[in-house]
DNA sequence: CTAGGAATAT
DNA sequence: CATATTCCTA
């Protein structure tokens, strides 16, 4: 307990991985004995990131890229070093080209690869924390090392111009609801990248919250790539449309679309963005009576599109329409009042006319009984409803009482 | 074209 | 199973 290695202090990366991996195998070639072990051991390391990682390819495509480099480099050095000890004798078919190549990639290109690495290094700060936190993989992927063959296995690599950047929000695969406040904290690594500028309760006036998740260039062109500058609607439904007999197995089965590379990231809809969409929804009078166009519009989201907001609706319509039957209506009114005050807290320190405009303002207050309920304009009972639905309280210690 | 809902994909 | 996207229809 008492002396702990800076190393150590630091997290849990081993002590060579704050080097480039050039001073990773100058560092080696220094030290043959146990070059091999040092070697074979960092690329075990390399290659279970790797496969944790592969979970995220989508959304870590650069990370991948990086590590799948360094992974083969570090083989590349590996398999030199084994060949050396084991069989000398075939070093002598390989022509020297091969040292070249290598000795290129460890001098000639220093510069490049000094760089590259370097990026390397912050990515794997970035996905070791990422991992780190999301942890939950649980893929086993008998995925063995393939040694060279596998060197190009990454078709993905095409599709690198997704963009790297998460939304600042957490991604938590704990399965909740929309999303608990809780974790919504620990974003560490991801706000380091972002500009440090704005963020949180900068809105004021005219507030529009920009999405980096979504940057038109990028995402647009993964998916209009093929299909023109129109929407793909037109295109397919106006050929399908005119010809009278088309083809009906045309969409049943196989060819329904392309969309294995074009589907869409996940919007991620952060507290924020759900908050908005929340407001909204209650300046335009309810879930039931609010349209998406006029929901984003309202919102002010970059970037945000109709279809995510019908979405959303659509799985908060439902959501507020199942929780009604569970609960009891202690327990309701408890959530229901705190949620209110939570809300209006978050409206209230921003700006002011987001709610208090809006005729339906006071009438949480007096949620006494709520028997009857689904009738009418439940916009509002439903809309405290819906809070628990998202918003759950943790829920204090022991129970809520029921 | 948009909204709403259903089918699918992750 | 929950959530997000895409398809389909009015």
């Amino acid at each position: 307990m008492g002396s702990v290695p800076p190393e150590l202090s630091l997290d849990l990366r081993p002590t060579f991985i704050p080097k480039t991996i050039t001073d990773f195998l100058s560092t080696l070639s220094n030290s043959s004995s146990n070059k091999l072990s040092l070697l074979n051991d960092f690329i075990a390391r390399l290659e279970d990131e790797f496969r944790k990682i592969d979970a995220f390819k989508r959304e870590l495509p650069l990370s991948m890229l990086l590590l799948n480099d360094a992974i083969s480099v570090l083989k590349e050095e590996s398999e030199k070093c084994m060949s050396h000890k084991f069989q000398p004798v075939l070093e002598e078919f390989i022509p020297l080209k091969k040292e070249c190549d290598d000795d290129e990639e460890e001098n000639n290109n220093k510069d490049k690869e000094c760089r590259d690495k370097k990026n390397w290094m912050s990515s794997v700060q970035l996905w070791n924390t990422t991992t780190t936190t999301t942890t939950t993989t649980n893929n086993v992927y008998d995925q063995k090392h393939h040694k060279l063959d596998n060197k190009k296995n990454e078709d993905e690599r095409q599709y690198v111009a997704e963009d790297p950047f998460q939304p600042s929000s957490s991604r938590n695969g704990g399965g909740r609801g929309f999303l608990p406040f809780s974790t919504y904290t620990s974003n560490p690594v991801t706000t380091m990248v972002l500009p440090p500028t704005k963020e949180e309760k900068e809105d004021t006036a005219m507030n529009r919250l920009s999405l980096l998740t979504a940057p038109p260039p990028a995402v647009k062109n993964l998916r209009e790539g093929c299909s023109s500058s129109g929407s793909r609607t037109n295109s397919n439904r106006a050929l399908s449309s005119s010809p009278p007999m088309a083809q009906p197995n045309l969409r049943t089965g196989s060819l329904q679309q392309q969309h294995l590379a074009s589907r869409k990231q996940r919007r991620c809809w952060s507290p924020e963005l759900h908050r908005r969409f929340v407001n909204a929804l209650q300046k335009l009078g309810g879930s039931q009576v609010a349209t998406p166009k006029q929901i984003r519009e309202l919102m002010q989201v970059d970037g945000l599109t109709n279809d995510e907001v019908k979405s959303h609706l659509q799985k908060y319509r439902l959501h507020t329409r199942r929780v009604p039957s569970t609960n009891t209506n202690q327990s309701v009114v408890v959530l229901g009042g705190l949620c209110m005050s939570q809300d209006q807290y978050n409206d209230s320190s921003k700006g002011s006319s987001s709610v208090s405009g809006s005729p339906q303002s006071p009438l949480h207050l007096a949620t006494g009984s709520q028997a009857g309920t689904d009738s009418m304009e439940d916009d509002e009972d439903a809309k405290s409803e819906s809070h628990s639905w998202k918003r759950h309280i943790h829920n204090n210690t022991g129970k809520v009482g029921v």
